[in-house]
RNA sequence: UGGGGCGUCGCCAAGUGGUAAGGCACCAGGUUUUGAUCCUGGCAUUCGCAGGUUCGAAUCCUGCCGCCCCAGCCA
């Protein structure tokens, strides 16, 4: 991390040097473009940082733009989703649009390859097609309507586009070459018949483009200069290409005039399709259909689930939209698969959080501490600072009184090796108050820990000179005559493996969901935490950042949820 | 004898013929009223393997090996 924190990488370099030679006029123009068809998630967010961080670095813009191709997999009501996610996330696009804006577009485009016999109608059944595809290894065939004339292709093409041929009985094809190594180029279909209402176009077409065709021109037709894709698109870029050399929109403004009417900005670009390597995380799942299956079948609760590596999840989980544009950031940009380590995600988290997030305490797994050399009804208020290294954050009232909670996990019967915290007999300090000794382990009848019985050295209270008496621990406290209770959700990764794609051992990622993702308790906070606006993000001390639940916190009903906890040598050390 | 990609430290990733950046993780110290944060130092004689070219190669050439993607009228 040098003075220069922006990152290289061979996409910028292609920038730098189109920009250098003066390449479509060192114009910068990006665009993320999902299907509506299923949450945003942290794989995506790759890809918008990407196209939005290009466009905003090199003077440029980054449309968002849906590619609505296929009426019967997508719905209006992922747009919106989408929408907020990548306005959460943290980017402004310059242009919203649909590929839907452009169906007369790529329309006239197929009639003009038509006229120039580079198309054809092709009355081949789907079996058909597959049939005279060929394979990996053998060369496809021709098909038997390939030869079709001119006039005959442009008949039946506008009769298609009338509505006059049932679903699946005909596409247009591109005429390219059946023999082609790259099965790509083997005539591939470019559009089929689809009598399916448009969520943006309703009925008016029973055609729909393909994706390779109406990809290219759609970025042709925004003016696009670099097209960033993901590498399994590698083999289509000689079609993408293909279909823009073919047409050459800035050659022929006719082609567009439905866009210009419709009053969007025109101005065509000869783009480039250049690709790069999805992210992908270890101990995640990020294919839609698993994604998808997880929440219809109830394994967790819903799109949003803290859990869920969507970015509706992520944001309920409590993690700062400007962490996951580190994440990115650090994980870099290349061609190479790879599977980047959770925790360097979890780091991104906590650096963020530890600068932006205000103290607290919280107790989540209660032990009664009482402090025998105080009076019973002793109580005080006390003034914290609400962050250690920062003090525009201000300062906080904390009740104090002779009886506290304090982490179960904080106090040990029987020491081990190491453990700095409380024991029979032993001192620790209370966090902002002063040393403590334990003299006495109350227990239940069935022998369970209920009570420490504790006095409080008051020469070593914080702000005297006793006070920096050096002691192995400290730990945090909860007053608890005015704790509030709370739900606290205490959230851990989703799956137990590194690889839960990984089936071949027979095993699914359903078979390697953590049991433990999920843990759901009853904690006491500082009483002030019942006013927290619902997604502030806090650090109780010692235990972790928490997040006031955008939908269920409450005053009445406080919720928090835990992002992330600290890092914890100790627990390391101990092997839990 | 199908096509297209990729192989640099545990995980990412720079490097584009001149003698292996950086981040994360990890290890060792220091500071610390969060076993947090912060600070300091350590951490690839070596770039999938084998040859070759060169004064000099991770970078060029040849041959192997390994991994990923492609046979939707999905994107």
């Amino acid at each position: 991390m040098s003075e220069n924190s922006t990152p290289t990488n061979f996409i910028r370099q292609i920038v730098n040097a189109d920009r250098a030679s003066g390449k479509r006029d060192g114009k910068v123009h990006t665009r993320f473009p999902p299907e509506p068809n299923g949450y945003l998630h942290l794989g995506h967010a790759k890809s918008i940082c990407l196209n939005f961080g290009i466009a905003r670095d090199f003077a440029g813009t980054c449309n968002l733009r849906f590619d609505d191709t296929n009426p019967s997999r997508e719905d209006i009501e992922f747009v919106e989703a989408i929408r907020e996610d990548v306005h959460w996330l943290g980017f402004e696009w310059a242009e919203q649009r649909h590929a839907s804006d452009y169906f007369e577009v790529f329309y006239r485009c197929a009639l003009k390859l038509i006229a120039e016999g580079k198309a054809f109608v092709c009355d081949l059944s789907a079996d058909e097609v597959r049939a005279y595809r060929g394979t990996l290894t053998e060369p496809g065939r021709n098909s038997p309507f390939r030869d079709r004339s001119v006039a005959e292709n442009l008949d039946l093409f506008q009769r298609m586009r009338a509505g006059e041929f049932a679903d699946g009985t005909r596409t247009l094809r591109a005429k390219i070459d059946m023999a082609a190594g790259n099965i790509n180029l083997r005539d591939p279909a470019i559009y089929r018949i689809r009598k399916q209402s448009h969520q943006n176009t309703g009925d008016a077409w029973p055609i729909y483009p393909m994706y390779d065709y109406a990809h290219c021109i759609s970025d042709a037709i925004e003016g696009i200069t670099h097209s960033l894709c993901t590498l399994e698109f590698e083999d289509h870029r000689p079609l993408y290409d293909w279909c823009l050399d073919q047409i050459d929109l800035p050659a022929h403004p006719e082609l567009a005039e439905s866009v210009v009417a419709a009053g969007l900005r025109y101005a065509p670009s000869r783009p480039q399709q250049i690709e790069f390597a999805r992210g992908n995380l270890d101990f995640t799942v990020m294919s839609k259909r698993k994604l998808l299956a997880l929440v219809q079948d109830g394994l967790v609760d819903g799109w949003d689930d803290p859990r869920m590596p969507t970015l509706t999840g992520s944001r309920r989980r409590g993690f700062p939209p400007g962490a996951i544009r580190t994440f990115w950031e650090r994980a870099g940009v290349s061609k190479q698969n790879s599977v980047i380590e959770y925790g360097v995600l979890e780091n991104c988290v906590r650096d963020e959080l530890d600068a932006s997030a205000p103290r607290r305490m919280g107790v989540v797994n209660p032990l009664r501490l009482v402090l025998t050399n105080l009076a019973d009804d002793h109580a005080e208020t006390l003034d914290f600072p609400n962050h250690p290294k920062d003090e525009t954050f201000g300062r906080r009232s904390v009740r104090f009184s002779s009886q506290v909670w304090i982490e179960r996990d904080d106090f040990l019967e029987e020491p081990v090796k190491g453990f700095h915290r409380l024991v029979p007999g032993g001192e620790v300090r209370l966090r902002g108050i002063g040393i403590i000794r334990c003299n006495e382990v109350v227990k239940s009848e069935t022998g369970e820990v209920v009570e420490l019985r504790c006095t409080l050295d008051e020469q070593t209270r914080s702000g005297s000179p006793g006070a920096d008496r050096k002691v192995k621990g400290t730990i945090h406290w909860v007053d608890a005559r005015s704790a509030i209770g709370a739900e606290v959700r205490l959230y851990d990764r989703l799956f137990n493996v590194a690889d839960p794609d990984d089936d071949s051992d027979g095993k699914t990622y359903r078979d390697h969901l953590n049991p433990d993702s999920r843990r759901v308790v009853r904690a006491w906070l500082e009483a002030d935490l019942a006013e927290a606006a619902a997604e502030s993000t806090w650090q109780f001390e010692r235990l972790g950042y928490f997040v006031a639940d955008r939908h269920d916190h409450s005053t009445a009903q406080p919720v928090f949820n835990r992002v992330v906890t600290l890092r914890d040598t100790w627990a390391r050390a101990a092997g839990k």
